[in-house]
RNA sequence: CGGGGAGUGGCGCAGCUUGGCAGCGCGUCGGCUUUGGGAGCCGAAGGCCAGGGGUUCAAAUCCCCUCUCCCCGACCA
């Protein structure tokens, strides 16, 4: 088939919109592939759903390949499941609700574990049916409180959902390293670069989960990676070198100074500064010399809270999601007043350690970051207003209750591979594996009989691959200041074909050529706007991003047509009986 | 939910401070000319200035209220 620029439905911008920021968002609008219906909501258009379709195709083969099964299900959802497993609450606004006309309460899909559980549990009840692999390419609905940057995060938006299926963990392993290996492949394949990083299962369940990250600026996921190995991880999960103990025979008694009006860690380093019976011989003092005592409450599952006490170095805030990890599936809330006043011994701002921990006066439960190592000296709260203790040597003057990882994660910081600088790093996330054992299929009631009989509760995976979004990706990372640039197989044509001057014979040799090229299998799009000038058509075709560019032009009374590579600007004149055969080369070899 | 910005022909914007015929560029339609990097000239169509209320002889412009959109943050399989 040939797409002609004269008839296509398509209307290529002059300008940026004014409400598109991201490259992707900018050009895939400017050129004429999407336009948005609503906040977060977006129309294909032909070259634009042609594109998207065959990304959607890729995925699909890497999938059937893996021999994992396509099925489809509804995008509109009854309520009952999702009450079932507590996510039409869990949700919350994140939810699309309706109702039908007698009342019922209906939900467009945000993701379907609910539906796949409850369709094997419809059909299968044996052991010897599973593992099963099965997924589905369908539209999901969430109610994002701020979409944006266009297709990277829509409202509606397509993903590519599979659900795996076994018997106990060790199969739920190979199903999901099975895949693991097919996300891999499927990245590989639509040229998108990608880290692994383990993540925080969170609200879906499960033991291990792990994104898969596109490295790119306007993504919206912080990552951690090394600047010299290829280490790579969640900033919730990124592993602190444990410092070696020091010699700490030799240092000073703690002593108690009076530090008035220092309840912040700025304040009580100026403070320390100022005071020349206070000041260090060998250097100022700094704040990475502190040792700050943040507490918060814990709110475990059952609604019971404690409240915990986290030592950092004072340079350092508490990361609250690097917090909240370590103590998932209990949450994190601010302490009150009414906390504070429970713990007489916790004076605000000069919080030290020697009123904290199970044996202590406060009774609260203390864990230190893994760098106050036994030997290292702070200065900290005394637990008196106004007064901090200096010369504290951990392991001589106080013990925490354990470690916790809570201090943020810097660039700068030492790779816990290979000690080499880390630096931060964006990304966007283009899938998501989770290995979620149990928890669906015991709220949905999902058994099988095993080998001797009895009935055991099945052990699941869901692994989630955002199509449009990996569109949107791919767009990102191919890209220059004039337009699109597609790598081939994602290109909504292999071929550009530009008809341009005042004769009939460009035009003539145009139509051959597509032509021609059609019947070797190759996707054309034809310009041959009659009325365009030439640089309106050139533009246009650096817009659009098609891989390959063919002029026919003023060269044409040589016999010859320009092939332009998008991507390298470079270009050859070639004699016209040459170019059916030069770009089925071109097309075969990339 | 917090902070910032913006709503004026299809698109991008000016006009608002200091009230007085609603403008510019692009696009669209017709005509002539033009064809290698978004062509030229002539003519034309197209706008309740986001909505509601108020002030005024007169409101895009001043005042009050509402709505919407975009960006940053919070939130987020």
């Amino acid at each position: 088939m040939i797409l002609r620029m004269s008839t296509l439905f398509l209307r290529t911008l002059r300008e940026d919109p004014a409400d598109a920021e991201v490259p992707s968002h900018r050009l895939l609008v400017r050129a004429g592939y999407i336009r948005r219906t609503a906040p977060g909501i977006y129309s294909w258009l032909p070259l634009g759903w042609r594109t998207y379709l065959n990304v959607e195709r890729i995925v699909r083969e890497e999938m059937d390949a893996a021999g994992f099964q396509e099925i489809h299900l509804p995008a509109l959802l009854p309520r009952e499941p999702y009450e079932r497993t507590g996510r039409w609450t869990e949700y919350g606004d994140l939810l699309f609700r309706l109702r039908d006309r007698k009342g019922n309460d209906m939900l467009l899909g945000p993701t379907h574990e609910e539906i796949f559980t409850l369709l094997v549990k419809d059909l299968y009840s044996s052991y010897k049916d599973l593992p099963l692999s099965i997924y589905q390419v369908q539209w999901k609905f969430r109610d994002e409180a701020r979409p944006r940057a266009g297709i990277l995060r829509g409202r509606e938006f397509s993903m590519k959902d599979s659900y795996s299926f076994d018997i106990d963990d060790a199969g739920l392993q190979r199903s999901y390293d099975k895949h693991r290996v097919a996300y891999q492949q499927t990245f590989d394949r639509l040229g998108l670069d990608y880290v692994i990083v383990s993540a925080m299962s969170g609200a879906m369940g499960g033991s291990l989960s792990e994104e898969f990250l596109s490295p790119c600026e306007v993504g919206e996921d912080t990552y951690v990676r090394c600047t010299s190995c290829d280490y790579a991880s969640n900033t919730e999960a990124v592993d602190v070198p444990v410092p070696e103990a020091l010699a700490y025979a030799d240092a000073p008694a703690a002593h108690v100074e009076d530090t008035p009006d220092t309840p912040t860690i700025d304040s009580l380093v100026d403070y320390l500064n100022s005071q020349p019976h206070l000041r260090r011989e060998d250097r100022p003092w700094q704040a990475s010399d502190t040792l700050k005592n943040v507490i918060v409450k814990v709110v475990h599952p059952g609604g019971d809270s404690e409240l915990l006490a986290v030592g950092v170095p004072g340079d350092r805030d508490v990361d609250e999601k690097r917090l909240g990890a370590q103590v998932y599936p209990s949450a994190l809330a601010a302490a009150t007043d009414e906390d504070f006043a429970a713990y007489p011994g916790l004076v605000r701002g000069y919080i030290g350690p020697e009123a904290l921990g199970e044996t202590k006066t406060a009774k609260v439960r203390y864990l230190l970051d893994p760098r106050v190592v036994p030997g290292t000296r702070w200065v900290t709260g005394a637990n008196e207003p106004d007064k901090h203790v200096v010369d504290l040597v951990a392991g001589r003057d106080f013990d925490g209750d354990g470690t916790v990882l809570a201090a943020e994660v810097r660039a700068g910081d030492p790779c816990p591979r290979c000690g080499r600088p880390l630096a931060m790093a964006r990304g966007i996330e283009i899938g998501h594996i989770f290995a979620l054992g149990t928890k669906y299929a015991e709220a949905l009631d999902l058994k099988v009989l095993d080998e001797h009989g009895k009935q055991v509760v099945v052990t699941m995976g869901c692994y989630g691959l955002g199509v449009s979004r990996a569109l949107a990706a791919i767009a990102e990372n191919n890209h220059d200041a004039k337009g699109l640039i597609w790598p081939r197989e994602i290109s909504p044509a292999d071929v550009h074909i530009v008809a341009t001057g005042k004769t009939d014979a460009p035009f003539e040799v145009a139509e051959r050529l597509a032509a021609d090229l059609d019947a070797k299998g190759i996707r054309v799009l034809l310009d041959d706007r009659r009325a365009a000038s030439p640089g309106e058509k050139f533009n246009d075709a650096d817009l659009i991003g098609i891989p390959t560019i063919v002029t026919c032009g003023r060269r044409i009374v040589d016999g010859k047509v320009e092939i332009k590579d998008r991507r390298t600007s470079e270009r050859i004149d070639l004699p016209i009986d040459d170019v059916v055969d030069h770009l089925v080369e071109v097309c075969a070899e990339s």
